[in-house]
DNA sequence: CGTCAAGACTGGAATGATTCCAGAGAACGA
DNA sequence: TCGTTCTCTGGAATCATTCCAGTCTTGACG
C-alpha cells in the first residue's frame, strides 16, 4: 500500500521559502498533515512510512520541530493527551477537544484578532497569545 | 526541618464533607497546595515529605488525583510542561504561563460565566468548559 | 473499645511521549 | 563536483505518570 512520492512544487516552495531544506521526510510530513489535520507525531510517522518506506521516529520529529519553528505548522497539546499538529496557521484560531475521544476540531477566534482576548489582569506579564480550548463531547461519543 | 503536623480542622471538613477519607497524605497535599499555588506533583511530593517523611509517590498522585475528582482541586497543563494543581476551585478562572520558566499566574474570567466563551462554530460537539491559557512572559524573564 | 472490610499507601516495575547522542548520509551553494 | 552544514538513523535515556500486588489505616458498626 506504499504510496508513489508526487513532486509537490507547492510545498516545495513553502520549505524553501522559510529557508529550510527540502527534504522528503518534510515534504512527507507536510501532505499527511494536509490529508489528517491535528494528527499526532505517532500518526504523522505512519503516514510518512506508508509513503516513504523506514523513516526513523526521530526523522519525523525533527521536521515536525523544524516546520513548527518555520511556522509552518501549529502545534497543540490537550492536557493528557500527545501533542498534534496543524497546518492551518496565522490565524490563531482555538479548538474543541473531546474529553471522551480525544477527537479535535478547529473553532475560529472567537472575539477579533490574536490574541484575541486580554487579560482582566496581566500580574506584570507581556502576553503574546491566548489559546482557549473548549472541552465537551463529540457528536459520536454523545450517543 | 520537618514541621510539626497540625491538626486543621477546617480541611478535615473539607475532606469529610466531599466523603474523602482524612489521611495524613492528603492533608499535606491539602496545605502544601495551599501554601504554593499551581506546584508539579514534584514539588507537592517535597513538601509533603517534608512534613511527613517518608511518602511513596504514588500517594501523592492518588491524593491529587481524588482530591481532583472530588472538586476540592483543580488541575491544569500547559503545554509541554507537567501538570500543575491549585486550590482556587469553583470559578473557572483561567492562567497565564511565561514561556521562559513556566511560572503561572490567576487571570479572572475574561468574560461573564463559566463557560465564559461560546465558539463560533461548535461542530456539533457539546461544550462544557472554555479554558483560555495566556502565554507571555513573565515580569522577571522579561528583563 | 475492638472488629473488619473498604479504601489508602508502599515500593518497584512498566508505560508512553519525547529527547539525547554519535555517527552515517543528503542537500545545495560555490 | 566538492565540501560544509544540516538531516537522518538507531539505540539508549529521560520524565511524568500509571500499573501492580501486597501491607497498613480509617472509620462504620457492634
Amino acid at each position: 500500500m506504499t504510496r508513489t512520492p508526487i513532486d509537490e512544487p507547492a510545498e516545495r516552495q513553502l520549505l524553501r521559502d522559510a529557508g529550510l531544506r527540502v527534504t522528503g521526510v518534510r515534504l512527507a510530513v507536510l501532505r499527511a498533515l494536509g490529508e489528517h489535520q491535528h494528527s499526532t507525531a505517532d500518526t504523522v510517522v505512519r503516514a510518512v512510512r506508508d509513503e516513504l518506506g523506514t523513516v526513523s521516529v526521530q526523522a519525523v520529529y525533527d521536521s515536525l520541530h523544524a516546520l513548527t519553528d518555520a511556522d509552518l505548522l501549529r502545534r497543540m497539546e490537550p492536557a493528557g493527551h500527545p501533542a498534534r499538529y496543524e497546518r492551518r496557521v496565522g490565524d490563531n484560531h482555538h479548538h474543541i477537544v473531546c474529553r471522551a475521544c480525544g477527537a479535535v476540531a478547529d473553532v475560529d477566534c472567537t472575539v477579533g484578532h490574536a490574541p484575541c482576548l486580554l487579560p482582566s489582569d496581566d500580574h506584570g506579564f507581556t502576553v503574546d497569545l491566548a489559546e482557549v480550548t473548549f472541552w465537551g463531547l463529540c457528536p459520536r461519543c454523545r450517543g
